[in-house]
DNA sequence: CCAGATCGTTATGACTTGTAATCAATACAT
DNA sequence: ATGTATTGATTACAAGTCATAACGATCTGG
C-alpha cells in the first residue's frame, strides 16, 4: 500500500505533483533563454496580441495587475517588448514585442513545445486531448463557483 | 481566436490554470477546519502511517525537510499529532495523530472528497480515471528525467 | 467643471519553496 | 575505542509567487 494512498484518490493531489514536475522542468528549459514561466507566458500573449494593454493582459493570464508590472519590467528591460502610451488613453500602455522579442519568443515556444512533449510522453494523441479537455473542464468548474463556495464542508 | 491560443496548446498551461482553481477551492474548503492543503496532506499521511519519521514524510510529500518543520509545528500546536522520540534513534521523531487529530482528519477527508468531486464535475468515471492516470504518467516522466535535463532547448 | 472610475504603479504582507548552516546522535573505519 | 563522517531535525535566510491597499495621472459622465 502506498503511504499516500488516501491522497492518491484525489485528483487535486495528482495535479499538484504533476504540476510541480512540469513547473520545474519548464523553468529549467526557459532559464537558458533568460525567461521564466510567467515572463514566457506574457511574452507569447503579447506577441499574439500586439497593442494589448496591461489590465487586459493581467486578465488573460489570471494574475493581478501589480504582479504583472514586474514581469513586464523584466521583459522591457531585456528589450523583448515595449510599453508605448496609447493614443486614445494616455493612462494606458500598448504592449508590443520587439524584433528581438519575436526571435526569442520563437525559440522559447519551440523549447516549451519540446518540454511539453516530453512531459506528455507515454500519452497518445487521444489521451493527451482528453487530458487537456479534462483540465479545461476543471478550470471552468472552478470559475462557475466563483461566488462564496458555501458548499457542504461539514 | 482566444488571446492565449498559443499557450492553450500546452498541457502545462492548462495544468497551471486548473491547479490554481483547485488550490483556491481546497484551501477555502479546509480553512473552516483550521487546515491548509499542506497540513491536510501531512495529517492524512501520518494518520495512515503511524510512527512515520519526518524525513520519510518529507520524501512522501516531496517537500524539503525544513519546510515540513513548520507544518508539523502547526499540527502539533493544534494537538492534532505528536512528535515522540524514537526508541532506536534518539535523533528522530515518530509521528502519530492524536484522537482529536483522527476526528478532524475524518471530517477533512470528507470535505476534500466533496471538493474533489465538485472539481471533477462533468467528468464521468472513465474520464476521471484517465485524468488521474495521465497525471501519474506526467509525474513519472518528470521523475525519470531528474538528472541534468540537457534536452535540446536550442 | 467636478465626482467617480480606471490605468499603471508602489508598497506591503502572507505564503510556499529551496539552500546553507547548526546541533545532537548515530554509524563506520580503523 | 575513538575519531570521522553521516543522518535527523532544526534554524536562518533568500527568492519567487500572489493578493491587497493606496497613490497619481487620466478619462468619463452628468
Amino acid at each position: 500500500m502506498a503511504p499516500d494512498a488516501t491522497l492518491r484518490g484525489f485528483v487535486g493531489y495528482g495535479m499538484k505533483r504533476a504540476f510541480a514536475v512540469i513547473q520545474q522542468d519548464v523553468n529549467a528549459c526557459l532559464a537558458p533563454l533568460g525567461l521564466r514561466m510567467l515572463t514566457f507566458s506574457a511574452l507569447v500573449v503579447v506577441r499574439d496580441n500586439p497593442g494589448l494593454r496591461q489590465t487586459r493582459l493581467a486578465e488573460i493570464l489570471m494574475i493581478e495587475r501589480p504582479n504583472l508590472v514586474l514581469i513586464l519590467d523584466e521583459l522591457e528591460g531585456a528589450d523583448l517588448l515595449t510599453r508605448t502610451r496609447a493614443r486614445d488613453d494616455r493612462r494606458a500602455f500598448e504592449l508590443k514585442v520587439t524584433l528581438q522579442g519575436r526571435r526569442l519568443c520563437e525559440r522559447a515556444v519551440a523549447a516549451v513545445a519540446d518540454h511539453d512533449a516530453r512531459m506528455a510522453r507515454g500519452l497518445d494523441d487521444t489521451q493527451r486531448a482528453a487530458l487537456m479537455a479534462a483540465l479545461r473542464q476543471i478550470e471552468s468548474n472552478g470559475r462557475s463557483g466563483d461566488e462564496p463556495v458555501q458548499v457542504s464542508c461539514p
